[in-house]
DNA sequence: ATGAATGCAAAGGTTTTGCACCCCC
DNA sequence: GGGGGTGCAAAACCTTTGCATTCAT
């Protein structure tokens, strides 16, 4: 098996198996689960996207995702997407998960576990940290100013020591 | 005096001197030294920009800017405004800031010393806060990850105590 | 006088909306 | 059968660009 690396030139880490069967299965039922619950209804296209998202398993604005859908599924139109978007992201299928360096919104499958993002601006690749200090200052910061926390959005911004420029 | 409030109920601190008359004349010379490093070329419309940030002194997108400069000088254009934007930026007057809660970057008065943001999601008033312990602990991860932090965004959004829902 | 800056309008790109038709429940 | 969903195209937005003109140096 061979060794990859990211585009900068940084070794790549092992990819999480977002997309077993199993999982797929799952992540179904949770959408019908919710589209009922809702008084919504299924749709082939509706699951197709989702599917999509699932066996991509990385992060993607919305412009990258209609164009990932219209490539494996033409018939779906950029307005069935973008209108999905909003649904899956209600469902807790997909998030919002942080502003790329272009300003876009960018999205990732939905996990309980909360995690922020480093950014390369060498490669564009995203990586994800948590760190329980960071997030515990953070609380008692807003419970000080007698605020209460609703989401943060924290992402670095880096450049990589591997990247030969 | 009377007591400020803020839109959901907060006691409003005192805000920052932005304008006083001295400042603005610092700034103005801060502009046209730089234009005249670049190259570049003093000019009314330039200024009345320039100025009408200062003055406002307050967190604002493009087309906010936009829409601002329109009410207060009709004849200067939106593409005017979006090209001084990035001279501005680039003449350390402005600096973007963080992205809003609706994903538009917003920007502020560029100042030497670095903070984050707090936004109220009751009124859409945003603070500011610094924290040195959480910066430390960023450096530290983010040089474990071999990577060199360029800059980075955290946005905390929260609901307020004073905010009556 | 020379090159930069402006205003306007047109073009670009992204996201939303209106509407006729289709399909899930 | 009825209300939601879809596709298409048009509209809405925001931002950038081209070009003739004006202006700063």
């Amino acid at each position: 098996m061979p060794k990859k690396t990211l585009p900068c030139g940084r070794p790549a880490a092992p990819a999480a198996p977002h997309a077993t069967s199993a999982r797929i299965a799952e992540w179904q039922q949770k959408l019908r689960d919710y589209l009922t619950a809702q008084g919504l209804k299924y749709s082939e296209q509706r699951w197709k996207i989702a599917e999509l998202i699932l066996s991509i398993g990385r992060h993607l604005d919305a412009q990258g995702l209609v164009d990932r859908v219209k490539k494996e599924h033409p018939g779906i139109g950029a307005a069935t997407v973008y209108r999905n978007i909003k649904v899956l992201c209600d469902a807790r299928i997909l998030k919002e998960s942080l502003t790329d360096s272009n300003g876009r919104v960018v999205y990732e499958l939905f996990d309980d576990d909360h995690h922020d993002h480093i950014v390369c601006l060498d490669c564009g690749e995203i990586f994800e940290f948590h760190n329980d200090q960071i997030e515990a200052l953070q609380n008692s910061l807003v419970r000080d100013m007698k605020f209460k926390q609703v989401k943060h959005r924290h992402v670095i911004y880096v450049n990589c020591e591997y990247a030969q420029k």
